[in-house]
RNA sequence: GGUGCCAUAGCUCAGUUGGUAGAGCAACGGACUGAAAAUCCGUGUGUCCCUAGUUCGAUUCUUGGUGGCACCA
């Protein structure tokens, strides 16, 4: 039976270079599931690999869109065990890493089909929130599909307004679409989350910080200004730098608020793999550990 | 050395006419099915500097310390 190593952890914890020296070890390739290193433009404020990483280890899903395009974690289910069949076609063992939990859990667990929206359902679904508001989205729901009204967060628009969205699309209930069953996957699975006291944690995401900044991402930014408004770029790094573009507040001020939200983010993805029981949690710095598992 | 002011949450501070305390920021916890680095929800975490008094009761008043700041020498 072929194998899949996740390995996955809050940003700034190691990933990359675990992976790849990893890879290395097994003569393999690194399949990365991070939703925002996908975009060729963003490529310091997402901290995507080294150059020389890159070299040494063939990576997928790195730099392959553009801000432009329009992409979800569907698309990278199909595209990811395409490829992954591609892999498991010249090698026993391939490596995943990434720190969106979601595509991650999309590729080890599948998530449920429905139809794509069109864009001008989504668009009028958006006008509508902006101007009745939440309340509007909730009745509409209710009407649309009263399941799924009733278990749904009611005081998160965007979970509302996707569930409105597909109801207006299809004729049918959102939640008709849910089936609440894990794939099954030809492949076995073994996942790893790497983890970091928090101190330590956070002096890496406050030293990576400088890094990017050293390393020219209020360029980068700068030059991504007139797309801000893609989804894209509603990201860690590059927002705080656009609002102080707009003037809200001052260079120092964005940094250290690109600090902070950076620190939230890890928090947030260290919810999300923490309660996966299948997560076999490691130091970044325990490689041999690592090798010892993927052995037995 | 003298005088004055200050000492309360991780930080900046408010407050208690004596009944063990609260804001902002930071932090902490959680949710998550095609926008997910997104989006949403929840939580004060405290020897009120120390000591001895007065008092039924002191973080608050008084004594003496300690530390910081300012001014005078």
């Amino acid at each position: 039976m072929h194998k899949l190593l996740v390995i996955v952890g809050p940003t700034a914890v190691g990933k990359t270079r675990v992976a790849v020296e990893v890879a290395k070890a097994l003569g393999t390739e690194i399949v990365s599931c991070d939703s925002r290193q996908m975009y060729r433009e963003m490529r310091i404020g997402t901290a995507v690999p080294e150059p020389e990483e890159l070299a040494a280890v063939p990576h997928h899903f790195i730099g392959n869109l553009s801000i432009r395009d329009y992409y979800n974690v569907s698309m990278f289910e199909q595209e990811c065990l395409q490829l992954l069949e591609r892999l498991f076609a010249k090698y026993p063992t391939a490596v995943m890493t990434g720190g969106s939990g979601l595509y991650a859990d999309a590729l080890c667990k599948g998530i449920d089909d429905f139809p794509t929206v069109d864009p001008e359902i989504r668009k009028t679904v958006i006008r509508q929130f902006e101007a009745e508001g939440i309340e509007y989205l909730r009745r509409q729901l209710k009407m649309l599909d009263p399941d799924h009204y009733a278990k749904v967060d009611l005081r998160n628009h965007k979970r509302i307004m996707k569930a409105v969205e597909v109801c207006l699309q299809t004729g049918k209930p959102y939640s008709s679409f849910l089936t609440a069953q894990e794939r099954k996957r030809p492949f076995d699975i073994v996942k790893i989350l790497l983890d970091r006291p928090r101190e330590e944690l956070f002096d890496r995401i406050n030293r990576r910080t400088d890094l990017m900044m050293e390393a020219g991402l209020l360029e980068e930014a700068q030059s991504l200004y007139p797309y801000r408004h893609l989804n894209a770029l509603n990201t860690v790094g590059y927002k705080e730098l656009f609002a102080y573009m707009d003037g809200l507040h001052d260079l120092d001020t964005a940094v250290e608020l690109i600090r902070r939200n950076t620190r939230r983010y890890a928090k947030r993805q260290l919810t999300w793999f923490g309660r996966d029981p299948e997560m076999k949690r490691m130091h970044p710095d325990n490689i041999d550990e690592l090798i010892t598992v993927l052995n037995s």
